[in-house]
DNA sequence: GCCAACGTTGGC
DNA sequence: GCCAACGTTGGC
């Protein structure tokens, strides 16, 4: 078992949309990044623990708790040709980018960036490196003690 | 809107 | 393979 931050636009798709949908569950499709694409397709497992995180936003935060629901699988927005995630050198015999099904567990109170940048234990959180801008990061599973009790405590 | 940091592209 | 230019991310 293990344990990722996954960033969301919530204009895109907002924890609330997340558990909105059909099952709570979505593809999440659209990486273009290539680290971010091998943690889906190499190192996700169904039921790796998600802290669903709110990016470009008013109030970047987690908001939060999912899971990864599905193996990886091609991510179906590479091949729709007018699609802002198109991308021509992809095709369906050979794949670029792949999306996993996310779920939603259950929604918490907002915390902040700010505040996660002031819990002892996170510092070495590839969200609070300065510079850092990876939309799917591993999370220690001290990490995720850390977080999830500070959200239980209030 | 600004801008620092980063990833990708493409000429050489 | 180098590296400058460019585009994107994402907090503020």
């Amino acid at each position: 078992m293990q344990y990722w931050l996954m960033k969301s636009e919530p204009d895109e798709l907002s924890f609330d949309a997340l558990m909105a949908a059909p099952a709570r569950t979505v593809p999440w499709f659209g990486v273009r990044n290539y680290q971010a694409r091998n943690f889906m397709r190499d190192a996700m497992r169904v039921g790796d623990g998600v802290l669903f995180y709110h990016s470009s936003c008013a109030q970047p935060g987690v908001a939060g708790l999912a899971e990864v629901a599905s193996a990886p699988y091609p991510d179906h927005s590479q091949f729709e040709a007018d699609g802002k995630y198109a991308d021509p050198k992809a095709t369906p015999e050979q794949p670029r980018w792949v999306s996993v099904d996310v779920r939603g567990v259950r929604r918490t109170r907002l915390l902040p960036l700010a505040e996660l940048r002031g819990i002892a234990g996170l510092e070495e959180m590839p969200l609070l490196q300065k510079g850092s801008r990876l939309s799917i990061t591993p999370v220690t599973p001290a990490q995720w003690q850390i977080i999830v009790a500070r959200l239980e405590a209030r």
